[in-house]
DNA sequence: AAGGCGGGGAC
DNA sequence: GTCCCAGCCTT
C-alpha cells in the first residue's frame, strides 16, 4: 500500500471531471443509446483498441447485425470476417458465443447487472462495468488503461500497473470516487479524460482542471506516472508459405488453436528457425501435402512479407507453386487445406498479412 | 502471477 | 525503433 495521504479521495476530482466532460467530450455513435447490445458490442470492439480504429468496425458489425438475434444466427466466419484487421481474434468468437448465448439462455435480453454481466465470455471486469453503468447506471467504477493513468497521476500512485496485485489498489480509490448521482457520467468522463487530456505523453497539464490537485503536477513527476513494467521482447519467427494453385482455385486452411491467428485462413506452411528453406525442403513440403509441382512452373519469384504483432515478429516468404493435379482428397484431411476460387477467398477471414498478398497478387 | 493474443497510430 | 490503446483468457 502506499502512503495514506496519497489515497485520501479529493472531493474536487469528480466534480472537476464532471464540469470538464461536456465540453470536451467526442461525438460517439455509441453514446447515443442505452442498448446494452449496442454497448456491449462497442466495447468488446474497443478493448485494447483506440476509437479510431474500432469506429468502422461497430458501425459494420451494428449495420450488418442490428440484434443479437442476429449476430446468434450469422455464420462463425462471416462474423471473423467482419473483424478482419481488427487484431485479437478470440474477441470476435466469443462475441458470437455470447450473443448466442444470450438468445439461448436469457431470452435475447443482456443480464443487468455487473455480477451476471461478469459471467459472460470475453466480459471481463472492465466491459462488465461498463455495461452495467452505461446501460442499467449501476454504480461501479471502470477500470481501464485511461482510468490507471489518471489515478496514478493525480493521486500518485506508484504501483506497476501492469502486475495484477496492483488492481485492488485503483479499483478501491475508483469506487470511492465515483459519485452515485451519475456513475456513468462519471465513467465516461474519466476515460475520455485520459485518451484526450491526461494522455501517455504529452499531457496537456497547462490546461488541465485536475492542475491544482494533480499529485504528479505538483511534484515533477508527470512522466514518471504512471509505474507500468516492460513487456518483454518479442520472438522473431520464420514462416514459409506454400501459396498452392491449381486452376482457377487457391489451397487455403484454417489455422487452430493455441497460435495466433485462431480460426483465420492462411496457406499451406512450414515454419524454420532460421530464415532459410532450401529448395528441397520447399519440394519435400509440397510432396508432404500431397503435391506435384508442374514441371514448367515450379515457382515464380519469392515474395517476403514481415509482419510485426505485439509478441511476435512474423518473417513470411510466400512461394507460389501451381500444381500438376489437384491435391488429393486423402491429403486435404491430412493437411487441413481446401481449394478456393477468388470469390471464396475474398469472404474468407484472413491474418492482415495474408490479405495484404492477395491484394499484391490479383491473380490469385 | 505470468504469458499469449493484433494491428495501427503517435512520437 | 518505443509505447500504448475503453482487456480477456488460460495456465
Amino acid at each position: 500500500m502506499t502512503s495514506s495521504s496519497n489515497t485520501v479521495a479529493h472531493p474536487y476530482f469528480a466534480g472537476a471531471l464532471l464540469e470538464w466532460y461536456p465540453r470536451h467530450r467526442r461525438d460517439l455513435p455509441w453514446r447515443h443509446t442505452r442498448d446494452p447490445y449496442a454497448i456491449w458490442l462497442s466495447e468488446v470492439i474497443l478493448q485494447q483498441t483506440r476509437v479510431k480504429q474500432g469506429l468502422p468496425y461497430y458501425l459494420t458489425y451494428l449495420k450488418a447485425y442490428p440484434t443479437v438475434q442476429e449476430l446468434a444466427a450469422a455464420p462463425a466466419d462471416e462474423v471473423l470476417r467482419y473483424w478482419q484487421g481488427l487484431g485479437y481474434y478470440s474477441r470476435a468468437r466469443n462475441m458470437h458465443h455470447t450473443a448466442q448465448q444470450v438468445v439461448s439462455e436469457y431470452g435475447g435480453h443482456f443480464p443487468t447487472t455487473y455480477t451476471e454481466l461478469l459471467k459472460l465470455r470475453g466480459v471481463g471486469q472492465y466491459t462488465a462495468a461498463a455495461i452495467a453503468s452505461f446501460a442499467f447506471d449501476e454504480k461501479v467504477a471502470v477500470l481501464d488503461g485511461n482510468v490507471f493513468r489518471v489515478l496514478s497521476r493525480v493521486f500518485g500512485l506508484t504501483q506497476d500497473i501492469a502486475a495484477p496485485a496492483s488492481r485492488r489498489v485503483f479499483q478501491i480509490l475508483a469506487d470511492q470516487l465515483i459519485p452515485a448521482s451519475a456513475p456513468a457520467e462519471f465513467n465516461q468522463a474519466i476515460m475520455e479524460f485520459g485518451a484526450i487530456q491526461c494522455t501517455p505523453v504529452n499531457p496537456d497539464c497547462l490546461f488541465c482542471p485536475l492542475q491544482s490537485q494533480c499529485y504528479a503536477f505538483q511534484h515533477g513527476m508527470v512522466n514518471e506516472l504512471p509505474v507500468k513494467s516492460k513487456a518483454k521482447a518479442a520472438r522473431t519467427r520464420y514462416f514459409h508459405y506454400l501459396v498452392l494453385r491449381h486452376a482457377n482455385t487457391v489451397y487455403m486452411r484454417k489455422r487452430g488453436p493455441k497460435d495466433i491467428w485462431e480460426g483465420l485462413y492462411d496457406f499451406a506452411l512450414t515454419e524454420t528457425d532460421a530464415p532459410e528453406l532450401s529448395a528441397t525442403e520447399l519440394l519435400d513440403v509440397v510432396e508432404a501435402v500431397g503435391g506435384q509441382v508442374a514441371t514448367d512452373r515450379v515457382e515464380e519469384p519469392i515474395q517476403a512479407m514481415r509482419h510485426i504483432l505485439s509478441h511476435q515478429k512474423v518473417e513470411a516468404k510466400f512461394h507460389s507453386i501451381w500444381l500438376q493435379q489437384p491435391l488429393p482428397a486423402a491429403a486435404l484431411t491430412t493437411s487441413g487445406l481446401a481449394a478456393f476460387t477468388a470469390d471464396q477467398v475474398e469472404n474468407l477471414p484472413k491474418p492482415i498479412m495474408i490479405a495484404n498478398y492477395i491484394d499484391k497478387n490479383p491473380s490469385i
